[in-house]
DNA sequence: GCATATATCTGACTTTAGTCAGATATATCG
DNA sequence: CGATATATCTGACTAAAGTCAGATATATGC
């Protein structure tokens, strides 16, 4: 009935009204919209006057006013950078921290309603976490970080989950070679996690060894992140981090119930090789020399 | 990670970006925004004043302001409506055409860019018509239509998709007692269409028989539009127009492969009846009195 | 026909957002 | 140290959006 086209500015409608009616229900609190948009950029942690300013797309002139108007109602106060003096870092006061509450509780009532009034709940958010990432496309930032931070083992879970819907016999980590965290740290190797926001959305581990090669492993995109060319995006990375450890050969296995993997593999310059561990899982090894 | 609340919020800061960059390159036409969306109101064909600042929420001085603004620069005109000389009607100029086309061609272009930064079209275009259906949910109107009319048949074809895809032996149309076009219209019985904005998302058939009573007939809703309990309130749209037409007794078939169909029915007062058609697909049938 | 209701318009006003050109203070580089 | 760059602030301004109290014309019910 609808061409893409027209299913996309369906969308962008439905959601205009949408934006708009949670924009409006953030002035019953007598404030106008900017500055409360400035309050809720410093209660969420962004603290640096530049950052809100960059964050919030406004002109130094208006910022400063806005940050005025919410010194004079008691809700910030603004303090220099330790480093640099040019620069000031806004904190929230106690009542700051109380109107700023107040504005979570509107968003946090506002998202509660529109989930309660559908009953097929996991499927909507799967949605919007699809469209989400898409929007945010641009600013998935990839990290390096510890394999044992939250982030990362929140992607491992997900990780061995996916692997043990998706493998007929399922999945046991404890029956595969997990890696070992300090393997895939500095100096020996890296976890790189890609962030959209605050939520992971994709990993990937090189992992050092002692047989003159390292090992990628723990590939993974969330599924809401799929088709934003992601996969490619953190093996890059994971190559680049590679290099720079000194690293001359790659090596990975993977099974062929992930087919979009191997395709990946074999599209980026890695070739087929035999077996070279004896993991029960992969059925496919790969190698590439950077 | 995240929990449903943090998810809807991280699309919401999301979209909320994403509304802003497309009123943004409105503006590239030299237009303020307010005078752009009258405009563009107008075009896709809401020409009552009053509708327009309805459905833009408007104060009735600003919108008079803004048609006064659009009829100087001779992209509208207005005449008094027919019915009644107190009400205005604004209809495009040659020259409004030509702006409203080119304000269209700015979000076709934004849409299909946005498309095509993606590899999973179809599936970013199902999340899309989710979040549209399940945020317009309270504007989704049923209307009696011909059920040869193409809104109707647009959601004949899903249905007989959706079973082809459901049932084990697929489904062919022409094996089963497909109702006369003339049996799902008035008097003998209706035929209801869901309709979110221009696009069909559910329908129901209600077909008159000659044995003393009605049957139930194609209900279907769009994937993307379940959830929002439209099954439930088409049927009770079906059997408001059969008691409309002085009918007593409902029947229908349907299959244990649509177990949701199953639930919707014995939930909503319906009982389980021996079978009473000889059509190849049914393995149960209902029944209930009005 | 007259009172009342409705739809739009006009004028006068305020608030919010945004722009721009300096001013001020601090940092950095040679 | 001095030149230059950077971060923020201030003042003066404009544009856009929105509000509100009537004015005007037309419709409707008795």
């Amino acid at each position: 009935m609808l061409d893409p086209v027209s299913r996309v500015r369906r969308f962008n409608r439905a959601v205009t009204s949408a934006v708009g009616a949670l924009d409006t229900s953030f002035l019953g609190r007598g404030r106008p919209l900017g500055a409360a948009r400035a309050l809720n950029a410093i209660g969420h942690g962004r603290t640096d006057v530049a950052e809100i300013r960059d964050y919030l797309g406004l002109d130094s002139g208006l910022m400063s006013r806005l940050l005025r108007s919410l010194e004079d109602e008691g809700l910030v106060e603004t303090t220099a950078h330790e480093d640099d003096a040019r620069r000031r870092v806004a904190t929230l006061t106690r009542a700051g921290r109380r109107e700023f509450a107040a504005y979570e509780a509107l968003s946090n009532t506002q998202a509660e309603s529109f989930l309660a009034q559908h009953s097929q709940r996991e499927a909507l958010l799967a949605a919007m976490d699809m469209i989400a990432s898409a929007l945010t496309r641009e600013r998935i930032a990839l990290e390096e970080m510890d394999p044992r931070s939250e982030q990362a083992r929140y992607c491992l879970g997900e990780y061995y989950a996916e692997l043990g819907r998706r493998f007929k016999q399922g999945f046991d980590v404890s029956l595969s070679r997990d890696p070992d965290a300090k393997d895939m740290r500095r100096p020996r190797g890296a976890f790189i996690v890609a962030m959209s926001d605050t939520l992971p959305i994709g990993c990937v581990g090189l992992k050092g060894t002692d047989h003159g090669y390292a090992e990628i492993k723990r590939l993974w995109v969330a599924p809401a992140a799929r088709g934003l060319r992601l996969g490619r995006r953190v093996m890059d990375a994971a190559e680049d981090a590679a290099r720079g450890l000194g690293i001359e050969l790659l090596r990975l296995d993977t099974n062929s119930a992930l087919p979009e993997a191997g395709q990946l593999y074999r599209s980026t310059g890695w070739s087929e090789i035999p077996r070279f561990n004896d993991d029960p899982y992969p059925d496919l090894f790969f190698e590439k020399r950077l």
